[in-house]
DNA sequence: ATGACGATTTACT
DNA sequence: GTAAATCGTCATA
């Protein structure tokens, strides 16, 4: 028996950074890795990232590094990206080639592969005992659960069979709770907006908020 | 060549 | 609550 779950189409990616941020919530995003497990989550909590002008975001004042060029290029790829010397991070980049904005996924509620996920989560803890709360409930937990790293940067999350999105809920505008972006209080006024969404109530996003 | 800095997580007082 | 962990990246020289 077949399962013919549907692929998000590069249209659905090719929008300003807040809508989609807000869109993406509910939809799933897939990992299937080298074996063939297949890990997958539905996005709980985004943040988006406005480019040029947005002085958190890593394109800010029209930086194009090595590092972030997948944010300069098509919507529907991923943009990864390594910090503070032991973490990735993984955005899906929005709008169109030139205007370097990102929707960076937060959190995800696991839906399949837990198992593998929690093995992925405890590799450099054996003593660790993750509740399932605990394995994709921040940006760098979901990475390291999904095996996300800088090999996967720039993939196509349209067409790539390693990494992609599946339509999952829509979920309710009166359901969505925006606020703050976490970690960038360097970025003076930019740091306050309500750039960052999750879904109301739900256990799995890295901080309770409003 | 060097130094400062992270879109975080974890453990510990 | 605070602080340590840990190193690729980039701006400066």
């Amino acid at each position: 028996m077949s399962r013919e779950e549907e692929r998000l189409p590069r249209r659905f990616f090719a929008r300003d950074p807040v809508t989609l941020a807000r869109a993406l919530l509910g939809q799933a995003l897939v990992r299937v890795l080298d074996d063939g497990t297949r890990l997958a989550g539905r996005i709980v909590e985004t943040e988006a990232y406005l480019g040029v002008p947005d002085r958190a975001a890593h394109t800010f004042g029209g930086r194009r590094t090595p590092r972030n060029a997948a944010m300069w290029g098509p919507a529907g790829h991923a943009y990864i990206y390594f910090v503070y010397g032991m973490h990735h991070c993984m955005n899906v980049v929005a709008e169109r080639p030139g205007e370097p904005t990102a929707v960076l996924i937060r959190a995800l509620e696991p839906r399949e592969g837990l198992a593998r996920m929690r093995v992925n989560r405890t590799l450099k803890r054996p003593a660790a005992r993750l509740r399932d709360t605990d394995l994709c409930s921040g940006p760098a937990r979901l990475a390291q659960a999904l095996q996300l790293d800088r090999s996967l940067d720039g993939a196509d999350l349209v067409t790539g069979e390693s990494l992609f999105l599946e339509r999952g809920a829509r979920i309710a505008p009166r359901n969505i709770v925006a606020g703050p972006r976490i970690g960038v209080a360097y970025a003076g006024e930019w740091a306050e907006a309500p750039l960052r969404f999750h879904v109301a109530g739900n256990p799995h996003v890295s901080r309770q908020t409003g």
